[in-house]
RNA sequence: GGCGCAUUGGUCAAGAGGUCAAGACGUCGCCCUCUCACGGCGGAAUCCAGGGUUCGAUUCCCUGAUGCGCUACCA
């Protein structure tokens, strides 16, 4: 038996040869520079900031290129899937503006690189194994587990590299001795398990000196010098599937990927890649390894984001506290390309996808989750969307994750002024950060919301009644904001308050408090805070009726 | 254990063989001010360690430390 007669035992009729496959996937007619990329997401059903991360840098890449962004599912791992996940995955990422020209959606394929799904890709993995075995470079392995995990202790007791490689698996060299070739056609015939396992061609345990080495430029690490790969990986399972190394390699060629954007965790089987690669005979595509997202540890050390352990940094966090996509996509932007803050800095009201996005002005060491960073980047985010925009986003938010809150949108001109409060000055508040945060802030404007958090000031709690009082007396709702506070300042000398803090601050001595301590007792009655934006303008937006029964509510006597 | 990647203030980071080592967030103080926010000004705070190379190294080289990752018929 011979390496084709191998081969067609094991895979005796397959629907196409490789040269057809080929042909029916050309190289794309794109314009020159255009970059094809896409996500491969495995269908767990859980998408975190570090995907969007790197699903960002996919898009950018294609879409500021004029090139082809792809979603293909890669669900090589039986054991891992969960039900709707490719429709979690896809509506989770488009509500981040994340958008695909080609691949899975939720109505099917679209594309004529497809299947775009590996499950249903096993005739074309099967067809590239199928040349690997014919050509010697790949063999089935019929080792069990137990027998694996014997190599494995052998290995170890001898202090040398675990792994099934050169001398380690009979079957590997099953041409070279007729009993073994007799028991592999047997076996095959019986229907017994086996894998195909690629026949490294290199040198195990080799020197750092004797080592083939291949070099390599990374978009974002620049030139790396990787080391052959010795080690005779699985490409195709007992079930068939083929494992993500092999899987990778043919559908990344024959879909022409030409940019693999992924995280910096498949460096090590780097070689893996490029041995499979010049095998199949063709070109590299040029590999993007992006740092990884980390977080602080409860042991206060770096660690990767884990899925597991990092429920508030699954995209659902951002979504269900009310993060404005736009302000997560500008944070994630400020932590990919070191001059991006810089860019926006100088452009405040370009859209995002101005910026000129570089891989190499990517990090290539992992940047800590910084939730003070996206609560900044956030509030100026929030100051270039328009108010009547925000309301609705906020009430769609609410309806889905929120709605406790729906006394807040009875009125959307309302609260479009009550989120516009300020925004329009010549130095803009920035006080909103996230739908939660907003709710919360506003919170005084609904009956539903308000009630008295703050202590009256000390200065003037004795004479809370009487100034509220001549407040009301005084009070007149078509005042200007300067009569108002006139009124006011005018009610604080009477009783004893200085006019100005200063002059409070100078001589103690000769006031009760200053205007602040009195218009703080205002405020309070007003809003149940001490803090708020302009009183002059909250009244505005709340009417008088409720200004003057809120007042009166607080008088006791 | 082996291998890979990384290492500039608390965080994100720019940077070049000679710099007062940018900037942003956070923090502290002051100013503006009826409170808060905004804004302005200012402060504290950084080149992991040790060896080389060099007139000079945070920058180049080596070693080590630390962190992260890989070492699956997971991706």
């Amino acid at each position: 038996m011979n390496n084709i007669e191998l081969a067609d035992l094991i895979y005796p009729s397959l629907p196409h040869t490789p040269e057809e496959y080929e042909a029916m996937y050309p190289a794309r007619d794109l314009p020159a520079g255009a970059k094809v990329t896409r996500l491969g997401p495995s269908p767990t059903g859980f998408i975190h900031l570090g995907n969007l991360y790197g699903a960002f840098v996919d898009e950018r890449l294609a879409h500021q290129s004029g090139g082809t962004f792809f979603l293909r599912i890669e669900d090589t791992d039986d054991k891992r899937f969960v039900e709707n996940a490719v429709e979690i995955i896809i509506s989770s990422l488009a509500f981040f503006g994340i958008n695909f020209d080609e691949g899975v959606t939720e109505n099917g394929d679209i594309g004529t690189y497809g299947d775009y799904t590996q499950s249903h890709r096993g005739e074309i993995y099967r067809t590239f194994a199928k040349r690997l075995l014919e050509q010697g470079l790949a063999y089935p392995c019929f080792l069990s587990e137990d027998e694996i995990s014997a190599i494995r202790e052998q290995q170890e007791a001898a202090k040398t590299s675990p792994g099934i490689y050169a001398g380690w698996s009979k079957y590997r060299d099953w041409d070279k001795d007729p009993a073994v070739a007799a028991e592999v056609e047997s076996k095959i015939r019986a229907g017994e398990p086996f894998v195909i396992r690629l026949k490294s061609h290199g040198v195990p345990n080799a020197s750092a000196e004797e080592t083939a080495r291949h070099t390599v430029i990374d978009a974002i690490r620049g030139e790396l010098s990787v080391p052959d790969n010795f080690q005779d990986v699985v490409i195709i399972k007992q079930t068939g599937i083929p494992t993500y190394h092999f899987a990778h390699v043919v559908d990344d060629h024959l879909m022409r990927t030409t940019h693999v954007v992924r995280g910096e965790e498949w460096l090590p089987s780097l070689p893996i890649h490029i041995e499979l690669f010049e095998d199949l005979g063709w070109d590299l595509p040029v590999y993007c390894h992006t740092a990884q997202l980390m977080k602080i540890g409860e042991d206060g050390n770096k660690r990767k984001l884990s899925k597991r352990k990092d429920p508030e940094l699954s995209l659902d966090f951002y979504r269900s506290q009310g993060y404005h996509p736009a302000a997560v996509r500008e944070y994630l932007l400020t932590i990919l390309n070191s001059n991006y803050e810089e860019w926006r800095l100088a452009n405040p009201d370009a859209p995002t996808d101005d910026f000129d996005f570089t891989t190499e002005k990517m990090s290539s060491s992992g940047a800590l989750f910084d939730l003070d960073k996206l609560n900044d980047v956030s509030k100026s985010t929030l100051l270039r969307i328009d108010a009547a925009e925000l309301a609705g986003w906020l009430r769609s938010w609410s309806e889905e994750f929120a709605p406790e809150y729906s006394y807040v949108f009875r009125d959307m001109d309302h609260l479009a002024a009550i989120l516009d409060l300020g925004r329009h000055d010549a130095r803009p508040r920035a006080d909103l950060v996230y739908a939660r945060q907003i709710m919360e802030y506003i919170g005084y404007f609904f009956d539903e919301a308000f009630r008295i958090e703050d202590e009256y000031p000390a200065e003037a709690a004795a004479d809370k009644d009487v100034i509220l009082r001549s407040y009301l007396e005084s009070y007149d709702h078509s005042d200007d904001n300067e009569q108002w506070f006139g009124k006011i300042r005018e009610l604080a000398v009477d009783l004893g308050y200085a006019a100005k803090p200063k002059d409070f601050k100078k001589h103690p001595e000769e006031y009760k408090g200053h205007v602040g301590h009195v218009s703080t007792v205002i405020r309070i009655a007003l809003m149940g805070r001490a803090t708020s934006p302009d009183v002059w303008a909250i009244q505005q937006i709340m009417g008088e009726q409720t200004v003057r029964s809120r007042i009166s509510a607080q008088i006791d006597c």
